[in-house]
DNA sequence: ACATAGACCTGTTGGC
DNA sequence: TGCCAACAGGTCTATG
């Protein structure tokens, strides 16, 4: 589920919940999600504040108090749900029916000035984890070191691309899948940021570079759209925090409607376009396109 | 440098 | 209805 536009999602569902809150306790159901969690995760983190909630790539950033930020990743299908106290039985919160609890991890307890709320994260697949660092030593966890720019950011340029692009064989699809060519780009948003730049998924990535290393109109285009897809994604999650939140508590999972991704066999939205979604296998993952208005 | 396959896990979906 | 294979939004490792 999480590509950068989810995490971004969960991030500011969290915020107004966690920030300024005290964290009064953590709760690990298991010894491990991907990874174990860290040594003394409980001692570093109850009786700290939370100052604030950031985000790199598809990693959510808890910044506590005394120089300990927690590295939260969501793998394939984790999610945080936000549950207040009962009015009636202090002490209790609700349960949304819906959920499947078997599959909550942990549990963050946070006292506020309004009362307590409760912070759960579920992964039933459990390919997400949890790690703690220094805050002023996070540049050097591993997998921040060599991420691409942040396509929400000034960094991510057509000349940007087009250097790394330029001796690259790769296909696109495998080349912006890299998390460090972009960060926080996923299999949907490839596919939908490709389809909106009418480029093939399995086209070479330097033959949209020109002889000069300046970058052909194409990927200028890509640039653009990629930016776009991101941008309206972020979009999306916000109007869906309005409406969702109060429902279940849930974060992360949003209606969006995508204009190629698992649409196999459907017809292209491409305006005038009259080709139809196909579906191949790029490095494992499945790829949506259309022959038609991708070149 | 690059591609592919497999690993980690459970849940959902679609075909028979 | 049941059963089973295929597949799922992410990374990481091993192997060619």
């Amino acid at each position: 589920m999480p590509e950068l536009p989810e995490v971004e999602t969960v991030r500011r569902g969290l915020a107004p919940f966690m920030e300024g809150g005290l964290v009064r306790g953590l709760t690990l159901r298991r010894g491990d999600l991907r990874f174990p969690f860290p040594a003394d995760f409980q001692k570093h983190v109850e009786g700290r504040n939370v100052l604030a909630l950031s985000r790199r790539a598809k990693y959510l950033l808890i910044n506590l108090e005394d120089d300990r930020t927690i590295i939260a990743h969501l793998g394939m299908s984790g999610s945080f749900r936000i549950e207040a106290e009962c009015d009636e039985t202090p002490g209790e919160f609700h349960h949304p029916r819906s959920k499947n609890h078997a599959h909550d991890h942990v549990i963050f307890d946070i006292e506020r000035k309004d009362g307590p709320v409760r912070i759960i994260y579920n992964d039933p697949r459990r390919f997400g984890f949890m790690h703690l660092m220094a805050t002023s030593a996070l540049d050097a966890y591993p997998a921040f070191a060599g991420l691409g720019p942040e396509p929400t950011g000034n960094f991510l340029s057509a000349d940007y691309l087009a250097a790394r692009f330029q001796s690259r064989k790769q296909p696109l699809k495998s080349a912006l899948l890299d998390q460090k060519v972009v960060a926080g780009l996923g299999n949907i948003y490839v596919c939908e940021a490709l389809h909106r730049a009418h480029l093939l998924p399995t086209r070479v990535s330097s033959s949209i570079v020109k002889a000069s290393g300046k970058p052909a109109k194409a990927l200028e285009l890509l640039t653009d759209d990629i930016r776009a897809v991101i941008a309206e994604a972020i979009e999306a999650g916000g109007s869906s925090l309005r409406d969702h939140i109060q429902a279940d508590g849930s974060l992360g999972y949003f209606q969006h409607r995508f204009r190629v991704y698992d649409r196999e066999g459907e017809p292209c939205m491409t305006p005038g376009c009259r080709g139809t979604v196909s579906r191949i296998t790029q490095s494992g993952r499945s790829t949506f396109y259309c022959s038609d208005c991708q070149k």
